[in-house]
This record gives C-alpha cells, sequence and structure tokens, in this order.
RNA sequence: GGCGAGGUAGCUCAGUCGGUCAGAGCAUGCGGCUCAUAUCCGCAGUGUCGGGGGUUCAAUUCCCUCCCUCGCUACCA
C-alpha cells in the first residue's frame, strides 16, 4: 500500500494563530485528505516550537513559567485544527518528553560520529537582540540597534559541522527536482549554497544564559538551541529510531512550509539528516504569504486576519475553497473579504450550488426525486464523459503536486460543462415531450457527476462534499471511494435512490464593503479579546497609518515637511580616512560630528576618492541612519556628494561650520 | 551590483519545444432559456502578448539589449 506523510512546520508559540497558520494547516489537511481518498495510508503532522529565549522572556512578562505559557498557547494551535476543519493524526509539543528523549539520541549520535563540535562562539552579547556583536560592529561599545552596552560573554558552544555537507546537498538537490519545489525556490536554494561558503551552525546556549531548552546529552552546561530541536520534530513524531511509524512514513515524508522558513528546511534539515545517516526528506513544498490585500500582514500594521473570525462569518468550506483556489502554489496571495465573497457567489452559489439546486429540483419533478435509470447514450453524452473525465485527471495531477489552485479549476471546467449541458438538453422540454427514456438519461449523466464532483470536492470542503452526497442519496465512506478510478469508471451511483428536494449549501452572501481605513481595526479588534491569552494591555495602540491604499495619485513624489525632519543631517570633519581591508570600492572614515567620539563611516567612495582626498574636509552626513556592518566594519551614517554623469564631489559647507552643525 | 522569478484583455492569471496561440475566469454590454440560489446559457468586445534590435519564409513564443516589479544576495548607503 503507498503512503503519504505531511507535516506542517510546528508553530512558535510566541503568536496567535493567524491566517498563515490557518492556511498551511489547511493545506496540509486537503493534501492528507486527497491522499486517503487515492487510497494511501497517511500521516499528518503539526504541532509547536515551543522553546527558546524568546518564549522564556514572554512567559516571564505574563508571570507564568514558560511552559504554563506554553501550554496556554499551544492549546490555541491545537484547537485551530477543528476550527478549520481540519484533522491532524499527530499533534506534538517540542516540550513532549518523547520528543526531547528524540533530539538528545540524535545530537548524541551526530556528536558521536564526530560532527558537532566545541568552539569559541561570541564575543558581544546584547540581550535586546538576542544575538553576539563583534568589536566591530559595536558603535562606540555600543549595540548599534539598542544602544546600549552588551554584556562581554566569552562563551563556548557546540557547533554542527554543517559546511561538511555543502557538496552533497547541492548534489542532491541536483539529482531530485522535485526535493524542493515550486523550482523558484530550489533555485534559490543552489544559488544560496552556490554562492559560498556553508558555515557551521551553533547548536547550544550556555545554561547560564537560558534554560528554556533540550539539555545537550553530552554536556548538561548547554541545552540544545533553535532548529536543531525544531526540526527534529518530523522524525520524533515518528517514533525515531524504533518506531513502526517511521519506517513506514519517514521515505514518503512531504514537508509543508512558507517561504519565509525555506533555509532551515532546505538546507539545516538536510545536511542534520546526513549527519545523522537518515535519508533526507521526500520533498519541501513552499508556499508564499498571504498578503492583506497588497500588503503583509503585521500585528503593527493591526490587519492580521483571524481564521476564527472569517469561519464564523462564511463557514468553513467556503473560507477553506478560498483558500485553496486562490493561491497559486509559490507565489504569495491577496486575502480580502470582497474577494472570497467573490469566489463564494462566483464558483459555489451560482455555479456549484445553483447546479445542485436545479437538478435536484429537476429530479423530484420528473422523477418523484429518485435517480432514473439511463437509457442509451448520445453522442453529447459521450463527450460531456470525456469532457468530465479530462477534468478529473487534471484535478488530480494538479493536486497531487500542491497545485489546489490549478486543480480546482480543472474542476469547475466540468461544473460548468454540466450547467451547460442542462441548456442544451433542456429536460423541461423533454419533459413536456414525454421522452422519459431521454429525460432519464439527460438526469443520469448529470446526477452522476455530480457525484463525482463532490467526491473530488472532498478533500477541500469535506463537510459540503459528505452533505452533497448525501442529498444524492449516497453516504460517504472513505474506505469505498477508489479516487483514482473515478475519472474512467461510470454508473457508481445507483438508479432508485432518493434524492433531496432541493440544495441550499451554499447561500449567496452580500459583498462586503470595500474595507474602508477603519477595517484593518475592526478585523484585530475582536481577534485580540477573542482569546488574549497573555493580554499584553499595556501593548502601544496600534495606529494603522493612512496607507498606501488610500494614497491620492500626486502627480509628483513630493513629501511633507515631517518627512524631511526625520533626517538628521549634519556637518563633520573628517578626521582620517583609510581603504577598507576587504573591500575595494569602500573607505573608511573617521568623522568628528561634536560627539564624545567620533564616527566610523563606511562610504562606497573608493573608485572616486582617495583617503587624502578627504581628510580634512568638512562633509555632510545623514547622521542619524540606521547603523549597518559593511563588508565587516560598522557604518554609523552616511556621506553626501553631489554628482552629475561625470563628477562626484564631495558635499560640503561654503565655510567652516563647527563639527556637529545641523544641516536645515 | 550579482543571481532568480515575472511583466499577456479593466482585474486575476493560463499558454506558446516559433507557424488557427492571441486564451480562461471575474467585471461590463446585449441576447436567450425557465429546471434553479435575480441563478444558468450564448454573443460582443478592447489587447502593438513590457520597449527596442536581431535570427527566420514566419516570433508573443529563440537570441541581444533596455525599462519596470518581486525574491534572495552583495564591497548601495
Amino acid at each position: 500500500m503507498s503512503r503519504f506523510f505531511v507535516t506542517t512546520p510546528i508553530f512558535y508559540v510566541n503568536a496567535k494563530p493567524h491566517l498563515g497558520h490557518a492556511f498551511t494547516t489547511i493545506l496540509a489537511d486537503a493534501m492528507t485528505r486527497f491522499h486517503r481518498l487515492m487510497g494511501e495510508e497517511c500521516f499528518f503532522l503539526t504541532g509547536t516550537d515551543e522553546h527558546g529565549d524568546k518564549i522564556a522572556k514572554a512567559s516571564e512578562e505574563a508571570g507564568q513559567s514558560p511552559k504554563e505559557y506554553a501550554d496556554q498557547i499551544s492549546g490555541l494551535f491545537r484547537d485551530m485544527g477543528p476550527l478549520l476543519g481540519a484533522k491532524p493524526d499527530h499533534f506534538i509539543r517540542t516540550t513532549d518528553p518523547e520528543h526531547i528523549k528524540c533530539v538528545q539520541k540524535v545530537l548524541q549520535k551526530v556528536y558521536e560520529s564526530g560532527d558537532i563540535y566545541f568552539g569559541e562562539y561570541g564575543g558581544h552579547y546584547c540581550f535586546g537582540c538576542e544575538r553576539f556583536y563583534t568589536e566591530k560592529e559595536l558603535v562606540n561599545g555600543m549595540c548599534p540597534d539598542h544602544k546600549t552596552r552588551p554584556e562581554y560573554i566569552a562563551e563556548k558552544n557546540y557547533f554542527f559541522r554543517m559546511s561538511k555537507y555543502q557538496a552533497w546537498l547541492i548534489e542532491y538537490i541536483n539529482q531530485n527536482p522535485d526535493f524542493i519545489r515550486p523550482a523558484r525556490y530550489r533555485n534559490e536554494v543552489l544559488s544560496l549554497l552556490e554562492s559560498g561558503a556553508l558555515e557551521d551552525l551553533c547548536i547550544s546556549r550556555p545554561k547560564s544564559r537560558l534554560t528554556w531548552g533540550i539539555e545537550l546529552p553530552f554536556d548538561q552546561d548547554f541545552v540544545c538551541y533553535v532548529w536543531f530541536d525544531a526540526l527534529i520534530n518530523y522524525v520524533s513524531a515518528l517514533n525515531y529510531p524504533r518506531g513502526e511509524k517511521f519506517k513506514k512514513f519517514w521515505p514518503v515524508a512531504n514537508h509543508i512550509v512558507a517561504k519565509d522558513i525555506l533555509k532551515p528546511h532546505a538546507v539545516f534539515w538536510p545536511t542534520m539528516l546526513k549527519a545523522a545517516g537518515l535519508a533526507p526528506y521526500q520533498s519541501l513544498n513552499v508556499h508564499g504569504y498571504w498578503l492583506v490585500r497588497d500588503t503583509k500582514m503585521s500585528k503593527s500594521l493591526g490587519n492580521v486576519v483571524s481564521p476564527k473570525q472569517m469561519v464564523d462569518a462564511y463557514g468553513i468550506s467556503a473560507f477553506r475553497y478560498f483558500l485553496l483556489r486562490e493561491m497559486a502554489f509559490g507565489s504569495d496571495a491577496s486575502f480580502t473579504e470582497e474577494a472570497l465573497v467573490g469566489r463564494l457567489n462566483a464558483d459555489l452559489a451560482n455555479d456549484l450550488g445553483n447546479l445542485f439546486n436545479r437538478v435536484l429540483s429537476m429530479t423530484h419533478k420528473y422523477f418523484e426525486g429518485k435517480v432514473p435509470s439511463p437509457a442509451a447514450e448520445t453522442e453529447e453524452d459521450a463527450e460531456l464523459k470525456r469532457l468530465g473525465r479530462d477534468a478529473m485527471r487534471n484535478f488530480q495531477g494538479h493536486f497531487a503536486e500542491f497545485r489546489t489552485a490549478r486543480a480546482l479549476e480543472s474542476l469547475w471546467e466540468l461544473v460548468r460543462a454540466l450547467n451547460k449541458y442542462i441548456d442544451t438538453a433542456a429536460p423541461w422540454t423533454l419533459f413536456k415531450n414525454k421522452d422519459k427514456a431521454r429525460l432519464g438519461t439527460v438526469m443520469y449523466m448529470l446526477l452522476e457527476h455530480m457525484r463525482k464532483i463532490a467526491v473530488h470536492l472532498w478533500p477541500v470542503m469535506p463537510e459540503a462534499s459528505v452533505k452533497m452526497l448525501e442529498q444524492l442519496g449516497c453516504c460517504f465512506d472513505l474506505d469505498k471511494v477508489q479516487l483514482a478510478k473515478e475519472p474512467e469508471v461510470w454508473g457508481l451511483l445507483d438508479s432508485g435512490l432518493a434524492v433531496s428536494p432541493t440544495s441550499n449549501l451554499f447561500p449567496r452572501v452580500d459583498v462586503p464593503e470595500p474595507a474602508p481605513p477603519a477595517a484593518p481595526e475592526a478585523l484585530a479588534a475582536p481577534a485580540a479579546d477573542a482569546e488574549a491569552p497573555k493580554a499584553k494591555a499595556a501593548e502601544p495602540k496600534k495606529k494603522a497609518p493612512a496607507k498606501t491604499a488610500e494614497a491620492p495619485v500626486g502627480p509628483a513624489e513630493s513629501i511633507e515637511f515631517a518627512d524631511f525632519q526625520k533626517l538628521d543631517l549634519r556637518v563633520g570633519t573628517v578626521l582620517s580616512a583609510a581603504k577598507h581591508p576587504d573591500a575595494d570600492k569602500l573607505l573608511v572614515v573617521q568623522v568628528a560630528l561634536g560627539e564624545a567620539e567620533p564616527r566610523q563611516i563606511v562610504a562606497g567612495l573608493a573608485d572616486r576618492f582617495s583617503p587624502e582626498d578627504l581628510t580634512g574636509k568638512q562633509v555632510v552626513v545623514v547622521a542619524n541612519l540606521a547603523p549597518r556592518k559593511l563588508r565587516g566594519l560598522m557604518s554609523q551614517g552616511m556621506i553626501l556628494v553631489a554628482k552629475d554623469a561625470e563628477v562626484t564631489r564631495l558635499l560640503t559647507s561654503a565655510g567652516t561650520v563647527d563639527d556637529g552643525g545641523k544641516v536645515a
């Protein structure tokens, strides 16, 4: 028996479930149901990722233990499944004892094989950033982001020898076209791997700094850090190494992730598996983001879409259908209620729902609500069957490769063809003419095709599918359905079955007001109080800036005075300048800006200026530009120049100004 | 700057190993039917298939170049 194993990422418990989580889960559920219908033995895994600094800190703020905190948020994710009609076979948590043991087992194994080593790491650690800075990166000894003095931590850590497997991974990806799909992400990973040396992965944190993690089996003073812990869920959930499930399902592992976690899944994970002596997963399937209209969803914008609210408003079926129909595999998609309602009305209410209603109604008018027996078929019938067969084949082909949008598009060719067939065959005329034989054939053609459609829709809209089948007098039996054969076989709908007199599965819905600027808050507010476990009441009010959607179509791009005021332009004197040791276009310039210390600015001027050209000159500097490391050296500003097609000149003051003098 | 993916009807997109390939859905207009959830069916469109150049008997489809968008990345700041 062939098998199928699908996973969602385990969701980090630092935020509540949103549209993105919902989509991944629905996609995984739909794929599972599809493969079940194809007669395969399936396993659908999801869960939560619960360790790390962020959780430790958040729980502290909430006055809870990390575990209590994680329990709460994890519960929200666990509850999300039923809310969406999704039925995972297992919900794993990285705090599960079995998972912890498994992670340690893998660590031990890799450690013993020599691919984990102890090495120096770090230096200046900023707790705000949760990361180390090198001396060069610091700004006056301060963290460039937080302007606080990082703590110097001379700390050693364990590293995974990821670099060792770079060549192997490139080769493997080249040999297996479907390993990462769609191809655009495969290309992205390949270019990433081929563009430079892969660095080893730091996989530990000393307990002195972080205790909320899994202890390293070979060193009790350290806990395991992030990805090594999280990724292993995919095998720990299968009871690796001894589990029966592991043997059955690991060879057919299909991961689903959003594009933001491509690298860990496409690079870290396969090399970890290789190091641990495991085969790579079968495929990594990468989908895009759901944008809200055309903007990235984010808490600060207050435009986070609550899945629960959408399901409550439009129903699970419409919600699932919309998501799976609207997002082209791999690409970003746009979520709006108008678009959802558009799909609901056009595809579900008008095309599919109305088809069911009109055919069922006619079956009652003409055949006392019983499925008639078909008589001889005409060429028209044969043509419809061919079209139906192709539509179902295409549906299955696309669905198997995660292209749900294309799959549904294909199936709808059949839906539309049936509506057209009704018009052409005109059952009401046949009825008037008392042509019962032909009428029965026509109705049977319709009813049997509707049954096929209903079956194919089970992965997408399980409950609606079951209801459609019930309306046709059938009851859904997973064990009896053979989806793979549906395109080819005919006549599975028994004559004589009693069908419903009407159908109203997908009532039309009024188009919502196109969301005005106030809408983001309207969306976010109920979501916030609905579950709000940690009630961050103090969170600053989410001010949705009057943004792009409303932007006036002014002719030139003008800015307000306030925008200009954001720039802190200062005059400063160049104390010294030197070539960047590791770059030939960059100069490292020290500029006195009247501050305690001179500023170090890395400027891309080396091709037009020599260090001598700058030294001693007064220059205009953008003083509040976010610091940025350039080729290893921190740059704390930008030196302005004026240029035309031919020459580049330093921008300076006509007469001497005190260092730090403001440009206004 | 480099690499990658794209720029096709008002909108969302499909498609072409070069020759009925100029398409679908939505939206718009007109017509038809009456079984139906003011639903369904038909017809009508508009498009220099991003700009320019080249190869060819023939290019939207191949090559070159330029412009724009998105992603990753960089010695952009």
